[in-house]
DNA sequence: GCTGATTGGGAAAGCGCATTCCCACTGCAT
DNA sequence: ATGCAGTGGGAATGCGCTTTCCCAATCAGC
């Protein structure tokens, strides 16, 4: 038994396909109650199903969202997914998901295929890069999107613009004030850390993570600290892991070429006050701090740390870890929002959406009175 | 500018749409090298992208998979929602994800969409429940994936079957043996631990969560032990916290009143050893484990906490949580793959997948030599 | 009671593609 | 030279729906 069709309800009702189409799927013409009510009838008589795909073709309109991440496992990014999912039910539309693992040709590939389902939008999230090896790739993804605009589409893009968009009107950025945030977190962390600052970074060319080390030198700089280290690894929990595994050793050394003297300076003399480590995400920090650990070392007693998005599943991390606190849904919803506006016509500037803001959270991992 | 379609390119390429359509999309008939070779150029002179709307109202299939889970920020549908994505991208398919806070009507609502998007295949995954104000709703959710099913879909389940679903083929249920690793999970824990146990289960006629909590009974009986209390809160987060304040002011109780006697007894006396807490998954456990903490208490000296899933996230936290390990990812992929091979009308038995299974994880949490 | 405006329903033309059917043509054997 | 299978391309149909256009019937206004 084949799913039963718009013709078959229309007949049963004793109606043409026109008159059914137009009760059972809002339409501008209303017919009348008495042939409403048959065709309704008929329709759930028979369980009838309107077949997307055709209205779709019909309309040229898919009632799709399309959603790029690098990857849904990562919670930064499935707090973005949930937001977005909200967003989506909101304008009654499904999302489509594409996890790309942050490699420009398979985002490529993926708004191709959200072009080609007709997607009425595309949200994505994740960071873009400027890497030199992905330079090739980012352009394909630029000219792909701006294909997807020109055809009518709309992106909303967290974060970074595309780099290398040129459709005016497509794009619909979501903006997080990294620099901004990462730079008032160093503000408050000179505050209280006397040694020096070493900054465990995502790969060079990664805009998040670019954006968050700079914000945090300039902070540092105007707190009259001079720059941090940065340490590069991959984005995640392994490359913070790998990161906290030389800083260990490091600080292990440092404190064992200074353990001459008495014992009341716990992280060696010389003028080696304990580090304070700033991780660019919450993941890293948390293998950062793993590293660190399995290493012997104690938070915040040998180095203290701070990550940034504050992701929930990890807040019940000990000691608590320091971070900016970023409104993550609400990203996705806005990204998605933005987008869907633009979509409809309905003016942009009208019920504009609040700009993002963090909070920086100062928890037990940067203490220093311990 | 609208998206150029296979009519244009033709007609660019001088031929029929019928030829264009042959070479562009897999067709059993392969036009000639340089016909072929004109169309394709034709093609991606004009940025070409099929309509998959068009191509699936004429095939009649969509590429489309729908994913149906209770909340996608949740580590463990994060987790299947990878497998599933990846297992996707094998058979050139798309995820339609809907979340539904596990909702039988929301779950309707879902299936009934994907019914509409014609997808392929929709899994399911998150426990089904039998509570009794859910009745209806299960009855409705069964109701339309059976039409689903009937009209040729095929579903993955994960855990447990559907109730009340009746078509016959259709359903491909993935099972996990949460009774029986529940169990040994008990046989485990009751060789190191001597207090009492404490299950801290979903609400009552959630699967997953009394599949979980007989399965530890058995065991805790099978090794002598009397049941363990059930305490039951919300299946996530913040009732394994709301339960886990229960059961640190009855800690605390018991040890005031047993706290006459020497010292040496960690736990009060008066027979009451330290109790091992259960919380049937892993999120729960973290929560519980939270509020023993904010009430002063530590684990594993005053009461052992063990969970469920070995949810990759957590693993960080600290004391290392005993649970059982899932293999979340690989339960996604099985799902969707068996409902992919009973749509491709592959023969079932032939290369079925590996029966689930998980692995009993004693960590830190649960040590009882502190 | 007649005209013009309005309403309410149906017929039909696509939306973009796959596919079946048909036809012209080639190459081979007879 | 003639017939045949085989090959490669095009015409046409239909997937299920929306929407424009058209037409009959109703209503108001004079």
């Amino acid at each position: 038994m084949a799913a039963s069709t718009l013709t078959e309800v229309a007949r049963l009702a004793g109606v043409s396909p026109a008159t059914a189409s137009r009760v059972l799927n809002g339409s501008a013409r209303k017919p009348g109650q008495d042939i409403a009510e048959r065709v309704r009838q008929a329709a759930d008589s028979l369980g009838y199903i309107p077949n997307a795909q055709a209205q779709g073709l019909a309309k040229s309109s898919s009632g799709l969202i399309g959603l790029i991440v690098h990857d849904i496992a990562d919670p930064y990014f499935a707090a973005i997914a949930l937001g977005v999912q909200e967003a989506a039910r909101e304008q009654r539309k499904m999302v489509l998901l594409a996890t790309t693992a942050g490699a420009p040709a398979d985002e490529k590939e993926a708004v191709a295929a959200f072009a080609a389902r007709r997607a009425d939008s595309i949200v994505i999230a994740g960071s873009r890069s400027s890497r030199p090896e992905d330079k090739e790739g980012n352009a394909e993804l630029a000219a792909e999107l701006d294909r997807y605009c020109r055809n009518g589409g709309h992106v909303g893009v967290v974060g970074h613009p595309v780099v290398g968009a040129t459709a005016a009107g497509g794009y619909h950025v979501v903006t997080v004030p990294n620099e901004e945030l990462a730079a008032s977190l160093a503000a408050e962390l000179t505050a209280s850390q006397e040694g020096d600052f070493v900054i465990i970074g995502g790969p060079e060319g990664l805009f998040t993570s670019d954006d968050r080390v700079r914000g945090f030198q300039r902070g540092l700089a105007k707190a009259g600290r001079h720059p941090a280290e940065v340490l590069r690894s991959a984005f995640n929990r392994s490359g913070g892991y790998e990161a906290g595994l030389a800083l260990a050793a490091r600080i292990k050394d440092a404190r064992r070429d200074g353990s001459s003297g008495a014992g009341s300076e716990r992280a060696g003399s010389k003028g080696t006050k304990r580090i304070c480590i700033f991780a660019v995400n919450d993941v890293m920090a948390i293998g950062a701090a793993a590293a660190l650990r399995s290493e012997g070392l104690r938070i915040p007693r040998d180095a203290t740390i701070a990550g940034f998005d504050d992701i929930e599943t990890l807040r019940d991390f000990r000691p608590a870890l320091s971070t900016v606190r970023l409104p993550l849904e609400e990203i996705g919803r806005q990204a998605t929002r933005s987008a869907a506006r633009a979509d409809a016509g309905t003016d942009d500037a009208e019920g504009a959406t609040s700009p993002i803001s963090g909070q920086i959270t100062l928890r037990r991992s940067t203490e220093t009175a311990a």
